[in-house]
DNA sequence: AGAAAAATTGTCCATTTGGTCAAAAATTTA
DNA sequence: TAAATTTTTGACCAAATGGACAATTTTTCT
């Protein structure tokens, strides 16, 4: 399934092609594909520049690699989603376990964040196949619970758009966001996390709905 | 104010420098900083590359000039916001000139996000003295009509955050996007305004208050 | 241990690219 | 129109960079 298979490797392979990936996300992150060298790549993991094409034949493949790791990452939240389970809860646990990839993992967000910007050249078919039957079948269980009165009319993949750019955007655009809000990480994402808590509840209960906010029995 | 006075330019000045912009904006926004090169940006332009280096004396700094202007346009409807209005009219309306600004200048707003998403190197002390102090001022707006009781509870700035985050998103991330949904643009950025106008109805409106939705009167 | 295989590296190369510069062309000014 | 000024360009350069490769070192296998 992977362009690499991960099997046959011996101990060294793993080692090193694990120090090279990990570095090469950092690099690639921080610069995004054409202005990272291989040159920072290898002092970011301790290796030879030569040495890092011995386990990788070329600057591409290492970006094509960790790139197609962070994919898989990108969209297991969404298998999560239950149709068994509460609509509300189920929602509101994507939209936590999104915000918590965001405080985790900023630096694939944003690798991540920064290839689609640039027109996805790497996983356009892939949005458009993988991901959109996903989110196709996420988005009927949608219209179900809607359909049954479990929620609020809502476009879902609208409410999908909205969650991913509400959660990335702490992590992708965290340099603006600090520039605005002195807190520290900890009490950002709490409070974050509050807010879009508030805002779905909002958005999904039922209009005649018990009171959300404030339990009265 | 500006890096380079525009005033003692001849119309051949105005011209190129014109036309030199223009191109940059698209070379940049599609490629960022450092994959455009000045090659790219002589051929969309007509010009030469020496010629371009005539009028501007690095690549950089037509990048700090083509992104100084950007920066401007992003905060200009922040200003609109008026104390004196209605706060969710005013609230909407700040919604839609952005997810305007999504739809028509795609473009410029990529390029913004691509900078911020590298860190901002040349825009961090502006993010966190101009804009930050813009956005205090409207966030205090924001807590005034909340504590009047014309606007539901919610915290000013990352009601912002979210607002900048989804109605961008229709933009920065349009490969994704139009990889889930083959709506045309008009169709695509009406849903986008319906969903986002209901979300924040449903997000801003005062529990009991009179139904936003259906109007009985 | 010794051979075979795997891993590592120093050196080198070709291309790309931002930028220079002097000369030429075009425009403006007197 | 002729001089002065501005604009344009072809040729060129140095630095950066992705990658090749043969030689060397290290590890593995018998």
């Amino acid at each position: 399934m992977n362009a690499v298979e991960e099997k046959n490797l011996s101990r060294i392979q793993r080692e090193k092609r694990g120090k090279i990936q990990k570095a090469a996300l950092e690099v690639f992150s921080e610069y995004g594909l054409r202005s990272a060298t291989l040159d920072k790549i290898a002092t970011a993991c301790g290796l030879t520049k030569p040495n890092i094409l011995y386990y990788y034949s070329s600057k591409d493949q290492i970006y094509f690699e960790v790139l197609n790791g962070l994919l898989d990452e990108w969209v297991a939240p969404l298998h999560e989603i239950s149709k068994e389970g509460k609509p509300i809860d189920e929602l509101l646990g994507y939209m936590k376990a999104k915000l918590k990839i965001s405080k985790q993992k900023p630096k694939e967000s944003k690798l991540f964040a920064n290839e689609i910007l640039h027109g996805a050249p790497l996983m356009q078919n892939i949005l458009a196949t993988s991901l959109r039957q996903t989110l196709d079948e996420k988005v009927a269980v949608i219209d179900h619970w809607v359909s049954e009165g479990k929620l609020a009319n809502v476009n879902g993949y609208h409410l999908f758009f909205s969650i991913w750019a509400m959660t990335q955007h702490y992590a992708d655009f965290d340099v603006q966001v600090k520039a605005i809000l002195d807190k520290n990480e900890d009490e950002l994402f709490q409070e974050a996390e509050e807010y879009l808590t508030n805002l779905l509840l909002r958005m999904l209960s039922l209009p005649s709905n018990q009171n959300h906010s404030i339990k009265r029995s």
